[in-house]
DNA sequence: AGATCGATCTTTTCACTGCCAAGATTGCGC
DNA sequence: GCGCAATCTTGGCAGTGAAAAGATCGATCT
């Protein structure tokens, strides 16, 4: 048994992206994720400092996940239903991710790191939005708009409030109500 | 000194809502709570089990009163602009309550009392969303929309990821994005 | 090769929390 | 008045986050 685990910083952020996934985010613990990685309990303190630390790494990682995966969608042409419908898609397949990114209670909100994730991808929605300034309306509204949709569609499953059959399907369904001149999503 | 409180429980809850406010949920402690109310440590057990009997207390009361807010905007003539625009104040005026209603993992699921609030504000939006049925299109589908679209703006501004100057304004603005045709909002 | 230094991990400790068991106090109905 | 049920207290246990101090490893330099 090595003395350094290897790679404990990423055990940990996927361990704790697991046990939030599985039970909410108030249920893990840094003593948990230890024993689970074979490590003492004050391991993580050295790589994230505290608990805070930890689920802000996890949020960074998640901004800059969000980020590839919008700016992937809007490279593939799939328009601004596309990019929507990629929002929810990293949302329900990154549920802990997701869930710890906009709970900025449990964050270290002033973290760098975090706020170079967060540029990221707010610069890879923007970009989105930018394109459909040439049609007219309020550029700026209408982003707003577009977010909320996606952001409230996604919150919503993952809460359990919604149970759809097709999730992905009924995103992009929704994102046509309110952007109906957008054919790209067939 | 009365040995009996008096009214514990609503105490409990207050002092549970300010505190979720200000520091979010995972920084509330039943001790810490029974501390503010001038009682013991044990104390709040007898009222609530434990921590998730509180929260799905507190998150009961919130289905009510967003039941009452929706219904009564409904009654008003305001259309589901209007409703969509009672739902975001609600969230942005009771951000304890509405932050615990859709954190599922912090309550007790099973519990009759939040089955039924939930239940009364289900009731209370769909009744908006019949309304327009006789407009034509997938009322389900339109529902889900304007429950996203609301719910996900509530969120991003209570998560501090959108700023608004006018946050309620904005809400009925968005909400007309959604559903240009109805006159109902000035 | 050998010494050094920084990074990584452990052990120990403390205050705090949630929860349980057992008992004390109070007010209400009979 | 008396008992009873609701309400609250005390004491205790296991688990947690965090800090302090020390042990071990590995890379780097000579």
């Amino acid at each position: 048994m090595a003395y350094h685990h290897g790679d404990l910083r990423r055990a940990l952020l996927a361990a704790a992206a697991a046990a939030i996934a599985e039970s909410g985010a108030y249920a893990v613990s840094l003593r948990g994720l230890a024993r689970q990685a074979g490590v003492s309990n004050a391991a993580p303190a050295h790589h994230f400092g505290d608990k805070p630390g930890l689920l802000t790494a996890l949020a960074a990682e998640g901004y800059g996940m969000l980020a590839d995966t919008v700016a992937e969608a809007r490279l593939a042409g799939g328009g601004i239903v596309g990019m929507g419908a990629a929002y929810v898609r990293f949302a329900l397949e990154h549920p802990a991710h997701f869930e710890v990114m906009f709970q900025p209670g449990l964050l270290r909100t002033d973290d760098e790191e975090l706020a170079a994730a967060q540029a990221r991808a707010s610069d890879a929605l923007a970009a989105g939005i930018a394109e459909r300034r040439a049609e007219g309306g309020d550029a700026g509204l209408t982003g707003v708009a577009a977010w909320s949709l996606v952001h409230g569609y996604a919150t919503l499953v993952l809460s359990g409030s919604l149970r759809p059959e097709d999730p992905r399907g009924q995103a992009r369904a929704i994102a046509r109500l309110l952007f109906p001149e957008d054919a790209t999503g067939h």
